[in-house]
DNA sequence: CAAAATTAATCAATCGTTTGATTAATTTGC
DNA sequence: GCAAATTAATCAAACGATTGATTAATTTTG
């Protein structure tokens, strides 16, 4: 069956992805990879061509997730820029601490930079999401709901830093907290919501005017 | 003379300290290091043991070099601890930004967590950064200077986030506000000053309760 | 049976490391 | 003080292991 082809590609895709996550790109080796999913070697050849394809494949397959999953709000004028805000961020952080796996591979791989030509295809991805919470604030700014001398650009790097902070070092997050973020049950009903109460606060206090 | 071999070591650490940080652990090769830093590929073994001797050894320099840099300006009652945060902001700015090439080499290792043995090596001194910080937000809020809901540790995550978000993600952060983070020159006289106020302001507002 | 999928075996290239030899520098013995 | 002995530094070459990739043979599938 077609169906079984596919679910092996993607058996693979999951394995490949976790193991590059894990080791970065250089430390994972065909053979572990292949090793681990069950299959031979030759098969990823065979299905990817090489291992820059089985890389490349295993971004491509979750930003084509990634794609219907990137939402316009900007432009809904029933809502205040402060509520859109809000909204953002519960929904990034809903969708990104969920990611964490794959998220950690995206960033070392932007901050080696290698490959640029995946870089290249990464940064208008990652930018739609920047550029939804710039819109964003630059709306509340000009609309004179955020103070003026706001910086829209750092309160951005500040969104997605303290975001990517928690992903790339859980050790010393899990040392700061007090408990272990790398749990998927501690992650769900801890971090997440207290991330989201602690995010909003922070820009609402930075950003909005009269409180 | 002695002094040779010691600035010869020196000179192959600098050089092994810019190749692991742009290529990785796995990515930079010793033929590379040695190539680049114009020595016999011998000659890393010779001093160091082995690549992960060397690389240790990159760590350890630096480390060595951090802990005389590290203030405690915590018990400082002449103060208040907003004006010591303050203090912290624009110090670490400082900084942090200058090693930016070390800063992105310990953040992906810690992002790998093979080499447990230095992560947990690392581990403690970057908490003491960690420790200062929340030494002092404490102190703000315990004499009741700093709102009582302030959440404490993820104040600390976006501190470090930020500055690492900038590090890592240099070419995203580039896009965002229109000229090269990488660029000498720009860091220093663009980006920094901006980033302390920025940090001091976000965290202002976040944190001090009159205003 | 033909096409696609899968396998074991093998390829050249590169990896980190080690070797034995050579040179330079230092210490020792008289 | 100066040859002899010892140590340290450096080198080219080669090591075995592992890498990603490919081949040719075999099995599975429709």
């Amino acid at each position: 069956m077609d169906k079984d082809k596919i679910d092996k590609k993607d058996h693979i895709l999951d394995v490949a992805e976790k193991i590059f996550a894990e080791q970065g790109y250089d430390g994972a080796s065909t053979r572990s990879i292949s090793g681990e999913a069950g299959v031979n070697m030759a098969m990823l050849n065979y299905y990817f061509g090489s291992k820059e394809g089985l890389f490349i494949a295993v971004f491509e397959r979750k930003i084509s997730s990634f794609r219907t999953l990137i939402q316009n709000i900007g432009n809904d004028d029933s809502k205040s820029a402060w509520a859109k805000l809000e909204w953002c961020i519960d929904s990034y952080v809903e969708r990104i601490m969920s990611n964490s796996c794959f998220q950690k591979l995206v960033n070392r791989e932007l901050s080696l930079n290698k490959r640029s030509d995946l870089t290249e295809k990464l940064t208008p991805i990652l930018m739609t999401n920047v550029l939804e919470f710039k819109k964003i604030i630059q709306e509340g700014v000009d609309k004179g709901l955020f103070y003026e001398d706001t910086d829209v650009e750092l309160a951005i790097t500040t969104i997605f830093g303290t975001k990517n902070y928690i992903i790339n070092s859980p050790h010393m997050v899990s040392l700061m907290l007090g408990y272990d973020v790398t749990n998927e049950a501690i992650m769900e009903t801890q971090l997440k919501p207290r991330l989201k109460i602690y995010m909003k606060r922070l820009l609402k206090s930075y950003l909005v005017k009269q409180q």
